[in-house]
DNA sequence: CTAATTGTTCGACGCTGATTGAACATACTC
DNA sequence: GAGTATGTTCAATCAGCGTCGAACAATTAG
């Protein structure tokens, strides 16, 4: 029925995003506080916006572990997906993050023992 | 045999601390990530250095638990701890804390879901 | 259509962390 | 001295989190 020619078909569900204005200040701490997703969030903010899909990050887990670290991330308000055919793609919401807690992503990415 | 007058009979041994310097972010963080230590670093924030002492929060937890918390929080470089007779006072370490991690105190301290 | 790629979901496992109650240690008060 | 107040430590419990392997779904490539 071309409803609006489906603005992209997704892997699957079109994942659920969380602004950081919702997100509490623990939960995004707790999101933070994980060296395989600070390793993510680094990665990604060396990074050019949806530039990286999901498998591209060099971190020592399995398929599943870094599907849940995505999604944690997601939960809190730290990265924003979209989907491109069969990958995932990732975008750091910086503007919307810092607006909500100034100077922690900040913190995160410039921290000596990065 | 007067070492040196024992600068201070302690509660027991005196507390271990650790500088915020040698503290890793990811201990920061998940330190400050908890609900019971977050109140306890406000109110903290809130008060005068020495002030208040272990047992004059108003957290919902026992008298186990919040020496805990206060051992993790010590550990971080969070705070600094001192025995006065049997009552062991507490210090936010702001400025070492804020150096080693700029903005992160603020953040929570000025948080507002407070 | 078949096969390969990308990522999610499920069940299970192990570990860490928060909590409690009881026992203990220290210091103050009477 | 005995009794009280303030915290720590211990053992046990309980919930949550990170991890894996396997099964599954969706898309692309041949």
């Amino acid at each position: 029925m071309a409803e609006t020619a489906a603005t992209r078909p997704s892997h699957r569900a079109a994942p659920s995003h969380t602004h950081p204005d919702e997100v509490a200040l623990t939960a995004a701490l707790a999101a933070l506080a994980d060296p395989v997703r600070l390793r993510l969030v680094r990665e990604l903010a060396a990074s050019d916006e949806w530039e990286r899909t999901c498998g591209s990050f060099d971190v020592p887990v399995g398929k599943a572990a870094l599907s849940h670290h995505f999604a944690v991330l997601r939960d809190a308000g730290v990265v924003e997906q979209r989907d491109i055919g069969r990958k995932r793609t990732n975008r750091l919401r910086r503007p919307e993050f810092d607006r909500r807690f100034p100077g922690l992503l900040d913190l995160v990415v410039n921290d000596r023992d990065g």
